[in-house]
DNA sequence: TATATATTCAAACAAATGTTTGAATCGCAT
DNA sequence: ATGCGATTCAAACATTTGTTTGAATATATA
């Protein structure tokens, strides 16, 4: 029956799934490439999964599970302090090198944003918006209970912004500036300049009407 | 001769082309929608251009023309002064609606680097080097003449990043926040909160070692 | 006008790719 | 062992897409 459906060509085309869309994004990955890193058919996908919308879906449920996130800050902490521990959580999730999935995580993200498909509302949904709400809390936090809602948007835009940068713009970077060393090799002073940079700014935008 | 090659076709495909491109990129566009709106054979690309990839080069040169771009800003205003109008000048070519070229231009350069082809260098060199140039001026005027290369490179690349911002992230904030206003129809509330948050940041960094 | 050159066009080609098919094979309960 | 559903597989299919072809047409030159 349904008992052992031979777990392993199914969970081999979803690892395989994973990776090649992680690399090359949703158009330019082939059934045919990941069935071939599964060693699996070519058929294989559309039998154990339906298609390769289908799988794709399967692998944001895998890559992007529900639930998985906590505030990494602790409210009694100062702002500032709040605000150097999630920048910090959030850069290491997303520059730090061979952590697997999570990388993979946020490439796939990052190809949604450029090319939005149907799913990037599950994926914002799971990803983005728990962090957002954290870091809203801790924007919120530093410029007083009253500022007004526009400037809140834009300074959590902001601080998003900073962060993702080296994400978006490493081609370009690359090629501006080839000598510069990559955020990797110095995350510390990375992250410690953009908590400096941000409070700089939110403090700009808190004095001003 | 070569003397009058019937420009009608080959402008109409070029101008179709650059729709076509600054819409879909260049994977999902295709030469059969390009001719169509040029209301040309399939085989015109291919005649007057030589092929996908050579029309997409004849587009770049089109959209990205050399020396074009001069520096917005004056040496003799206050470094604060200069930041706000560079940045006006790069909001509003970046979010005004309906200019035209401009904008394809910003959308095929965002498509470029969410993808980088091979094009990707002369794009960077045509469009962002002198812009980046000016940033660099302006910034080093502001924190002085003994920063640190990496305290340049960091709070320049900041700066960049909060204005193409709402370019990159707009399909995420439009499911984050689905009730914010669009950039466009505040686009100097918008402006004045980046130069504060620019000025704020810039500040903080140059006063910490 | 006549000839050559440039341009257009419908059709076909070749390659890539998601999907389907139907037979072969496997695993297991009876 | 036998039979049956689940799984695998090679092959083929259908569609899309960039490109080529060769004839037809237009344009310019002599």
């Amino acid at each position: 029956m349904n008992e052992k459906p031979d777990v392993n060509t199914k969970d081999a085309l979803l690892a395989a799934a994973i990776e090649v869309f992680a690399d090359k994004g949703f158009d330019a990955a082939t059934v045919r490439d990941i069935c071939g890193r599964a060693r699996a058919n070519v058929a294989a996908v559309n039998y154990h999964f339906g298609g390769k919308d289908a799988l794709y879906v399967a692998v944001l449920r895998e890559v992007f599970p529900k639930d998985e996130y906590d505030f990494v800050t602790n409210r009694s902490d100062s702002p500032a302090d709040r605000l150097r521990a999630f920048l910090a959580a959030l850069a290491r999730e997303i520059y730090e090198r061979g952590n697997g999935l999570v990388a993979q995580r946020w490439a796939i993200f990052l190809r949604e944003m450029a090319k939005p498909s149907a799913n990037l509302d599950f994926i914002v949904q799971r990803q983005v918006q728990p962090r957002a709400d954290e870091l809203r809390d801790i924007v919120a936090a530093i410029l007083g209970p009253n500022t007004p809602e526009r400037i809140m948007a834009f300074s959590c835009s902001n601080i998003w912004a900073l962060m993702l940068d080296h994400l978006l713009t490493q081609p370009i970077l690359d090629r501006l500036t080839p000598q510069r060393p990559a955020v990797q090799t110095s995350m510390e002073d990375f992250i410690g300049h953009v908590v400096q940079f941000s409070l700089g700014g939110l403090h700009a935008v808190r004095e001003n009407p």
